[in-house]
DNA sequence: CCTTAATATACGAAATATCATATATTCGAA
DNA sequence: TTCGAATATATGATATTTCGTATATTAAGG
């Protein structure tokens, strides 16, 4: 993982946004990003087409959605940072953790396998 | 600091490479930078002065050099990030240090008060 | 099959970043 | 003071990124 690429990836808004929410939250589809970031569903597609790209993100497919998550085999530099920004900033994303909150129905979530993990909050 | 605001900064290879020698020799001056990283005057200048914009370095001016050190007082998340990615990819800028190495006349420093501490490997 | 919801991609326009070149500034030494 | 070395900045050209819009794909339900 060349360290350029990698904060190529943080470097823009939305996709760090879409980052730290998806470490908050372990998984998140799509439409929940629409709606946490407030944002259309290209862009939104576009820069996760993006961080998957990179490998920074891995999806899955469940019924009519897709889930993207952390991908836990980044080098450890990569990782820490990711964990090390979200722990220490908080309020840079809780206004779309709120609007995520907020949503009325939030698609359904099943383990696919013992390897996921899922957090309800 | 706004994460996105640092992650640019560390989004080119010419910041990058320079603000991890600069972590790696606690302090150089642009001519160092020039030499280590093969660019012109202009360009590595121009990248100082952003970084130095963003808060990330500090300079300080000493007979006709200009030293460039990291900024202690940034968040820990964002040192943190510079410290990993230092000590996990030290090939990234190998190459770099051996051309600082192998440089003629290095400017000599003077610790300028007492909580400057210079490191000369 | 056909429709719809969720997601992905293509494409040209607009915004942003980077660069080379030229010029300015600063400061010590002669 | 003038000169030269080190550094900074201005400017217009080029490259890269991002975006909105339109369209394609995929899969489930009827």
């Amino acid at each position: 993982m060349d360290p350029v690429t990698f904060f190529k990836c943080l470097s823009d808004e939305t996709r760090l946004k879409a980052l730290l929410l998806i470490q908050h939250e372990k998984e998140l589809c799509v439409c929940e990003l629409m709606v946490a970031l407030g944002e259309s569903q290209p862009k939104v597609s576009r820069h996760l087409a993006q961080l998957r790209k990179a490998k920074l993100l891995l999806d899955r497919k469940h019924k009519q959605w897709v889930y993207y998550r952390i991908n836990d085999a980044l080098p450890n530099w990569a990782l820490d940072t990711l964990v090390q920004t979200h722990g220490e900033n908080k309020s840079y994303f809780s206004t779309s953790l709120t609007k995520l909150n907020e949503m009325g129905s939030r698609p359904e979530r099943v383990a696919s396998c013992c390897n996921i993990e899922l957090k309800g909050e």
